[in-house]
DNA sequence: CTGACTTTGTCACCAACGTGTCACAGAATT
DNA sequence: AATTCTGTGACACGTTGGTGACAAAGTCAG
């Protein structure tokens, strides 16, 4: 289904929700605290989804949300025992997108899981659980961050190796450069650079065959690129 | 902030909830009946998100929600006096992005609605489950942005893909030129422009069998054109 | 600390393509 | 028959994206 990060300190809520979201088809990695929780949620390859616990020993809940999306706009989904109205506002406009008080039945949490991913335009139930994209000759593994070609090691750099993750996250679907910009460089602004395009380039030379005439990355003009399947 | 249309058939909830909207500085549109909001939900220009409440005399809110998802990825907020988790669930399911329980503090609402919106803006092509149009032999695939014709695929130009993205989004309704201005161009005030027709032309040169008959995009002399399921 | 090397962002240029406009013909409506 | 609306082809301009060069920033061994 998707990978999930979970952020909670208390270890036997920790294990009981890992295993519940297991159980529902989830990968689930867990920490207990916030420090990890940005690490683990910004690192390449970063999880889809984070569901993150508002009290925890380091840093505030929400603290770990805006550091978060400082540089992500990963789904966040809030949980904490704390119902009061204006703790879900301030979870709310800290960047969350959703927020559910404990106790939470599992089956309630996975819905909303499921709602946010399927609003966040990310393939809710993937095929088969593997971590490992290949479009014909390329095979990209998302664990180890190898990418080879007929079996041979190509060396991406880390921006390659972003925006290739981050093509290949929506296998299909055109994303476009501001989206790319955002996912991958974490800005949001740079609305007039040609970086989008520069890099796409340069993955291209070390990726297609036939750079130009890319099988693999898809140019659509007036809207993005595409990553194909084949 | 958000134009948004709420569906609640109690007068008194509608009032009070437009009012509390209204001055949290959305603009808010009010609507008694499920059949109602189906069809301002999907007309044109359509609301920024709907609220939605699942008890309404003609029709279920699930229903509502699933009758709007089959045309539109809008925002849809459920809003419910049964707090069952199963209702939610279920609310969730079918289609919606969050699901709130009356009676529920206005500026909670709001805060649900901005992070609702604030998600749901980032994604330029849409995203959903069924995201194929056909008609006839003519088939768009809403996320890959790719057009065919019995299978074999049609470049279509940026312009040509946005405009028959438009027209799909509403089967067998008329689209004026000032809509599909407005919808494809983004420019309100060009109505002396033969802009629509000359593009309206070049789509169906690379759709139609015979463009000169044609099938899919009809001519509504007087109104516009309308895009036809077969 | 230094110098070499790699990576990455920016820029300028070009080719190709897309697109708005126009004029006119043809069709529908009155 | 007159009038309004729509289809159609041509054309020139603007936009878009590919490309290579270059500079800034980062990395690393010695």
């Amino acid at each position: 289904m998707a990978n999930i990060l979970l952020v909670e300190d208390d270890p036997d809520i920790n294990a009981a929700f890992r295993l519940a979201l297991s159980q529902r088809g989830h990968s689930v990695a867990g920490c207990f605290l916030g420090g990890e929780g940005v690490a683990l949620a910004t690192e390449v390859p970063g999880p889809d989804l984070v569901v993150l616990d508002l009290m925890l020993p380091d840093l505030d809940g929400r603290e770990v949300c805006r550091r978060i999306r400082a540089v992500s706009q990963i789904p966040i989904i809030m949980m904490t025992a704390r119902g009061d109205d204006a703790d879900v506002v301030l979870g709310l406009e800290s960047g969350a997108d959703d927020y559910v008080v404990k106790p939470v039945e599992p089956y309630l949490l996975d819905a909303r899981i499921r709602a946010l991913l399927r609003r966040s335009s990310l393939p809710v139930a993937p095929a088969g659980e593997s971590d490992v994209v290949t479009s014909g000759a390329l095979r990209l593994d998302r664990k180890s961050l190898v990418t080879s070609i007929n079996g041979e090691a190509v060396p991406l750099t880390a921006t390659e190796t972003r925006l290739l993750l981050e093509l290949s996250k929506h296998p299909g679907q055109v994303r476009s450069r501001e989206q790319l910009l955002r996912d991958v460089w974490g800005t949001d602004y740079l609305n007039e650079s040609r970086m989008v395009d520069a890099s796409i380039q340069r993955l291209r030379s070390k990726v297609e065959r036939d750079p130009s005439q890319p099988k693999i990355i898809a140019t659509v003009r007036g809207f993005g690129y595409r990553f194909d399947l084949q």
